[in-house]
DNA sequence: CTGAAAGCGCTTACAG
DNA sequence: CTGAAAGCGCTTACAG
């Protein structure tokens, strides 16, 4: 390891001298003096150490990226392609601006403090809280944070949030799947398990709950089938277990209800390729019978056949929105809105099909 | 930012003595005062920077995870999940063990050097670097390395590689196919690109060159072919390019040979599951008409249609390799073999059908 | 134009 | 049993 004493040595001039020709602080520096130091540095390749600097009182320019969630769908969630196309924007972008990533794994709450505060994060990017979460995290770390897909049961966001026009998507949806002939379509989303301690529990002791970003695109959705009057009944929100094989029961316990209905939307394109495979192992054609719209345009979107119809949302654009609004936050900004998002829209393919 | 000096003071005695209950050099300690100061601890959430560490010449405890590749198949290889699950693995251990990853985009060498050196980082866990690649970083930077997924010319490894058994998964493969019916099936891979100073020029200098795992994925399956006697020859081991529409028309153009053979083997899940859709589109049933078996078993090989019988892998186990072979290095240990790989297995779905 | 010195928050060998 | 002091590799306000 090279330190700066070596450069400083090689070039005959003190250690403040290169450190100072290492910042551009150059107009006290003789011109003669910069050029034979910075020689000298490029031969040996001097790379500053970042502990030191962490020390004398500088950032450390690392931003912690957390995952909310240790598994989705039942794989670890780096695996995800959404987190990992998340990640690899972040990670983009922060090495354009001279920021580091440190991956955290979010399922504990200490691992996050402790990571955060030894390594002195400049900030997280957080994904996939819930915001019960990130209010308890919030009371005992103090770092600037920007939250990916956390939602608010309150009408203003009092933090930073990047997510997506769930509304405008469930809305596109129910449009679509009501102009093809399916004023009657389903919709139908994974349940989410709420900590124990969350506020969402009064939102529906009812009835399973599937997430609040679900809830949106089903009002959403809703309101799209009512836009041409008629009336949309929460009975129409169907909300499926998290095992994959209690799902499965399910699916088939309603399949009289599938068909009658003719068209399905769904809360995410994970059970909406689920529901394609499921229907065609029992011989029950797409679009044929069933006509299906996912939501995200996942990779396997268009791998799927029939190819699936689906609300498209920009993840790399959502990732570096995150990354830009905690560099901007981090970098002494005060930013306006709370909540900005990525626009979506309806891409369609080859899984829906005009009712006949 | 609590300090170690701000404990000391609320204990009412030196650093020295916290950092030594600290770390547990608590027999020179009264036992009163060390429950004391652990106390004080507790209550304050205190947890030492880590940049004067790195300052006091202790290691980061720094990971860098380095892609060698910044897309793959066209997307960010993050977003590959392949990729994604490896660094969940990785992650995941490293937690265990009380280090921190750090991610590299790997696209340029700089950067990774620039990354390396800056944070001090104790090892580099480099994914799908190429050995030339390799060899040139190695000449600039001297850390512990693993590499995962590098292949070499020479008989023998001089280098720390996690890697997979490619030449019984092609046999496997190979056997299986024979098994059913066909002892003409063809292997494809995609082909690779390769830096213009890599050795591998020499290689197969005739045809387009698939990468070092498929040749031996080839070996593997053409000695399996060969197994009943016979000869397998190497106009069976098809190259298809990387850009997607030329690899289209050229499925288009080899069609004939396609239905003829029956049987397909491909070097990764990804063009099977591809070749499976464009069969479909195509009106050729697969496994009736075609038979087809893909190489990794990502996530999506059980999801596609027909479910894909696939070579498996594991590739959190690969990770965890990984990471463990590179903390017994840091941590001093001198490792015997160079080489360890992930045993590999066929797994037997739906898209392979006995021929008639 | 250049450098000596203090400071960042930690560890550790050593003295008492 | 406890602490004063030197050291890690950097930055920066300040003196010359």
């Amino acid at each position: 390891m090279i330190r700066l004493q070596d450069i400083a040595e090689m070039a005959g001039v003190s250690r403040t001298t290169v450190s100072n020709v290492l910042h551009g602080n150059t107009k006290k520096v003789s011109q003669a003096t910069v050029d034979r130091i910075k020689k000298i540095l490029e031969e040996n390749e001097y790379r500053p150490n970042t502990g030191p600097l962490m020390s004398a009182g500088k950032g450390s320019r690392i931003i912690g990226f957390v995952t909310g969630y240790d598994y989705t769908h039942g794989y670890p969630a780096t695996m995800d392609s959404f987190i990992g196309e998340l990640l690899a924007a972040v990670q983009n972008q922060a090495e354009k601006k001279g920021y580091y990533v440190m991956v955290i794994g979010g399922g504990s709450e200490e691992r996050v403090l402790e990571i955060a505060s030894q390594w002195n994060v400049d900030g997280l990017v957080l994904i996939g809280y819930s915001e019960g979460r990130y209010r308890r995290l919030r009371r005992r770390l103090n770092k600037k944070a920007v939250l990916v897909d956390t939602y608010t049961l309150k009408q203003e966001y009092d933090y930073q949030n990047v997510g997506i026009d769930d509304y405008g998507g469930g809305f596109q949806m129910g449009s679509y799947l009501l102009e093809m002939g399916y004023p009657e379509a389903l919709f139908i989303a994974e349940e989410t398990r709420v900590l124990p301690n969350e506020e969402v529990h009064k939102l529906r002791s009812d009835k399973a709950f599937a997430g609040l970003c679900n809830e949106k695109r089903w009002q959403g959705f809703k309101a799209a089938m009512e836009s041409r009057g008629g009336f949309c009944s929460i009975r129409r929100f169907i909300v499926v277990p998290q095992d994959a094989q209690a799902r499965k029961r399910r699916y088939e316990h309603m399949l009289p209800q599938i068909l009658e209905a003719g068209g399905l939307g769904f809360g995410s394109d994970y059970n909406a390729i689920e529901m394609i495979n499921f229907l065609h192992d029992r011989g029950i054609q797409v679009p044929k019978q069933v006509s299906v719209v996912g939501f995200d345009d996942c990779v396997y979107a268009e791998y799927v056949r029939p190819r699936l119809t689906t609300v498209h949302q920009d993840v790399t654009a959502k990732g570096i929105m995150a990354f830009e609004r905690l560099r901007r936050m981090i970098e002494g900004e005060t930013l306006p809105e709370m909540y900005v998002f990525d626009p979506v829209r309806l891409t369609i393919r080859d899984s829906v099909q005009r009712r006949s």
